[in-house]
DNA sequence: TTATTACTGCAAATCATTTGCAATAAGGGC
DNA sequence: GCCCTTATTGCAAATGATTTGCAGTAATAA
């Protein structure tokens, strides 16, 4: 059984709630995914499945998922209007999106804390949280357009 | 007259288009903004001067200036679904959003340049634009409440 | 096996933004 | 200064992603 299913029913044990199989075919489906699916194409793929499984579902399922911490959700300048969703990361990392074949590399580099620090000290501010995302085109995808 | 105003009217002599007084007035209210006010939030403002002027006109000016440059947009984390507008500075730059009184504040650091550096080194890929946002407390605001 | 009620499917609502259209008004030519 | 053309506006209706109300279905505790 999926590692996510797993630990979604830990939770449901904790704090109430029912497994479904919508809610089991939509966590296996989203840990089989390398990219980070907006709701629409979740529930393209999840409905091979379950033809019946309405988008509706798909966006509660994610919503319940985001506030269990199992689920994160972002939104690229690439198409700003969609919400896309991935497994949670436990660590804080960043986003590098390829703009061709939309693949999404996670990553982190002690230099993103070197310039929070330089910018608390030069603006007398404090910094919560950061947000980066690069845009480019992947290795692969540099070797094909050659 | 405001700077942006001017700039807008070169542009017209260019391309064509004319300069109305709702362009002018959103045009001069823009500059004087040191926020990154959404349509809305313009329009309410700019509605003190022009009680008539309507929300579509906000947003098809806003996307002129955009298309011919002058103004540049964002979407945070804040609030995922409003866009935010403000004049486009001509140098690339990453933002602060003071989530307490909502200021903006735009910088630059050379150590965004060392971590697109490492990344298309490491993974072999080719950054062809960064997007930065801090999300914190300002200078101000943490005076404040103390 | 049943009873309770969480979850689902569906349709309608919401919210920011866009668009079609008829009315208005820039600004070039007289 | 006035007229004419047509870009721009105001308004209302459309759009597209996401949310919500509700009645029916199904998971689980007893």
């Amino acid at each position: 059984m999926s590692n996510l299913v797993e630990e979604a029913i830990d939770l449901l044990q904790v704090y109430g709630g029912r497994m479904t199989d919508q809610r089991r075919l939509i966590l296996e489906t989203l840990e089989t995914l390398d990219s980070h699916p907006s709701a629409e194409e979740l529930h393209f793929i999840v409905r091979e499945q379950d033809p019946k499984i309405h988008l509706s579902t798909i966006y509660r399922t994610l919503r319940w998922l985001e506030q269990e911490g199992l689920v994160s959700s972002r939104w690229f300048e690439e198409d700003r209007r969609q919400e896309r969703f991935d497994p949670a990361l436990p660590i804080e990392h960043h986003h590098f999106l390829c703009t061709q074949c939309k693949k999404v590399i996670e990553f982190d580099d002690p230099m993103v804390r070197s310039i929070m620090d330089r910018f608390e000290e030069a603006f007398e501010a404090q910094i919560k949280e950061t947000t980066i995302v690069l845009y480019g085109i992947c290795s692969k995808c540099k070797k094909k357009s050659k």
